[in-house]
DNA sequence: CAATAGTTTAGAATATTTCTAAACAACGTT
DNA sequence: AACGTTGTTTAGAAATATTCTAAACTATTG
């Protein structure tokens, strides 16, 4: 481990942020771990337990800076609070409702043939689908 | 209108809610309007505009216990905000992600032939699929 | 019409996110 | 390496949305 923030530093200036102490040290956090679901809540933890000391402002700021840069996804599956997704390529997610927990869905195991047509002068952004699903039997 | 508030009354009783002055009021209004989305603060204005006293936190009750009874359905989107839907068929939505606006897909329009199975010991609640528009030429 | 069980209320409390403006840090230029 | 500019971070306040509390009220049953 020379070099371990050169890679977090080389991705930041290619998405145009510079390369500032809290932002290398939550994009350490954040992409050394593979995917994963969090909230902005849970990385500001993270980090504190870490020894990294980041104000709540500043992660809300870096993960919508994060987010708009596309290196991160937002994932709005409950009213209150935001989870993200460092996963950012296609994919879809069960949300289960009782635990708050968020699965990732490939891709290739959801097929959709059939859209409408998008209402005028309207762009796509995302088709998002999410399966909520209840870990009880419902009563 | 001989009888204006049977219906409602009835529908209430049938969900197992007693037809209080308040739930009979909010019912009316939203059920004698068609199919529209709402949030819990539209209501509160549009019930007080219509001279009906109830307080907000009878309006999230309300809308908490319709939706558990099923004459309501509770639409995610946007986090920070609850979206209530009159509509409770099986069906899917549009969200302006500039408006905050919301538009019901039939769900003939949408076709998904392939689903993954669902996770041990989970029970599936709904599927969601939001399509997600700009207003807007991005940038 | 009294008892009781469920409902409504105002206001406080909670939770999450955004704002503010002052201090600070990165970076290109000297 | 110091400078100035511009962008970033911060603590704390503010904003927003929702839930809680416990006292007053009301629908329903007997």
């Amino acid at each position: 481990m020379q070099r371990p923030y050169s890679q977090v530093i080389d991705r930041l200036k290619q998405v145009g942020l510079r390369p500032t102490r809290q932002r290398m040290a939550l994009a350490k956090l954040l992409f050394d771990a593979g995917d994963h679901h969090f909230s902005a809540e849970q990385l500001h933890n993270q980090a504190s337990g870490a020894g990294i000391r980041v104000s709540l402002a500043t992660v809300y700021n870096t993960l919508h800076q994060f987010t708009k840069a596309g290196i991160l996804r937002e994932i709005i599956v409950s009213s209150g609070r935001s989870y993200f997704d460092t996963n950012t390529s296609d994919h879809h997610h069960f949300f289960f409702e009782d635990s708050h927990r968020l699965l990732d869905i490939d891709a290739k195991d959801i097929t959709i043939t059939k859209l409408p047509k998008l209402p005028e002068g309207t762009l796509l952004e995302r088709v998002d689908v999410v399966i909520r699903v209840s870990d009880n039997p419902k009563s």
